[in-house]
DNA sequence: ACCGTACATCTTGTTCAACAATCCTTCAAT
DNA sequence: ATTGAAGGATTGTTGAACAAGATGTACGGT
């Protein structure tokens, strides 16, 4: 007869433990702000009136702020004293800094292909195919969406917690400047072949390949969004 | 007779700004307790009672919750729904991890040694040397600091302020570990050497060399923090 | 001993109202 | 046109209040 549970048990019940936490209403209101700004509902350089906004979401202003402060530690907003926060115009130099740090990181998780898990790797060619199956309906929007979910799944060859979550608040950012522009079917569609070829490298543990191409591919990118990407204030809006 | 302020003169009115800012007082108390948690006056465990702490800073508890969210944000706290804000317990599993993202980020950064600015490369040997001083005088944790510094500086080779902080953070969180063990001689006498080795590729522009060790180094320290950490309760605790 | 219940207690989650400090706008004066 | 001063609006911070959830304890049943 079993004693009683197992380490093996309490771990398996253990994983289901993310599906039943109620967030407070301060990280509710959190999540929402962030899809919002990051979806392009408020332009950038707008002010989040704290009256405004909480009496929208029908929350206080004290739990509101809370929402505010989460949002500007991860750059979705920022902060000015006794001027409230605002949605955060990201510069040219930001342009350059994410992709400087997107080289980083996704060119060293590309380059352990060859060690990574295979669901990783396959999660990785999922993203792929996803955006060609938009891009062949021409939903171009959901091509940026997949092709943001690929460099995501990149990034999570690494096998590690911190790279997906710094990956995941990059991205968002740079969703902030993909708003700034006008048509993403000329922005993605020259690379999805790119990301296919890459994908093919990653899936046969090639890393090397797959570092120098994505290495190009970043470079390419960066070099056409600075083309077209100017700030309107580059002095006194942040 | 000059006619006015100059945009020369401006800008470098502008780079005084950060000297004058004066931070809000949910900032001043994240900083505050952002130091205590990093040097370990609150061991891992320890609850932070809204009511003790915010009656012993003198502030009101929404001003400090919104501290406490920020330090849940950068992961020096853990935040449990109804229960409160704890100092975290690291897991090793927490160890590989932030191991795997220093390899990632000091691997990627040490490789473009070649092409960072001098500037950059003398702050890494400046760790150095801060670091030898400290070990010759036998004050180990000041060469803790030093170490954590030089490190710092290797992240900063990428030129990223992003990266800067990302690798900031979890330094802070390295420290929480460090805490854990008895001796900083121990741990740190062994790394000095290739810390120098490391310091001198990165100041010829060697990036392959200076990573290749660095990569090594981290395994190691890696492998020797894991030997003897280990976690009091590696269940509930978090 | 073990389990479950019920109750008292403490802490957190959230709101509301108030006031001080700061910023923005307007307007008058030089 | 630039400066100064008044006024209004918004944020920064506090204190109190109540609801909701968690912990601890005692009690009774098996």
């Amino acid at each position: 007869m079993p004693a009683g549970i197992t380490g093996e048990m309490a771990s398996a019940l253990a994983r289901d433990r993310s599906g039943l936490v109620h967030a407070s209403t301060a990280d509710r209101v959190t999540e929402l702000l962030r899809t919002h700004i990051m979806e392009g509902l408020f332009p950038p350089g707008t002010r989040l009136s704290e009256e405004v906004i909480g009496q929208a979401l029908g929350v206080s202003r004290n739990t509101l702020r809370e929402a505010f402060r989460l949002l500007c530690h991860e750059r979705l907003a920022v902060h000015q004293m006794n001027r409230g926060i605002f949605v955060p115009v990201l510069s040219r130099a930001d342009v350059t800094d994410i992709y400087a740090l997107r080289r980083l990181v996704e060119g060293g998780a590309a380059r352990l292909a060859g060690s990574a898990a295979m669901t990783a790797r396959l999660a990785v060619r999922a993203g792929v195919d996803a955006a060609e199956t938009a891009a062949a309906a021409g939903r171009w929007f959901e091509v940026r969406t997949a092709d943001l979910h690929f460099h995501q799944a990149i990034a999570a060859l690494a096998g590690s917690p911190r790279v997906d979550e710094l990956m995941r608040r990059a991205l968002a950012e740079l969703r902030l400047i993909f708003h700034a522009m006008a048509d993403p079917e000329q922005f993605h569609a020259p690379y999805l072949g790119r990301n296919r070829a890459i994908a093919e490298s990653i899936m046969l543990g090639d890393g090397e390949s797959a570092e120098k191409d994505l290495l190009a591919y970043l470079s390419d990118a960066e070099r056409q969004l600075l083309a077209v990407y100017h700030v309107p204030a580059p002095d006194a809006a942040k």
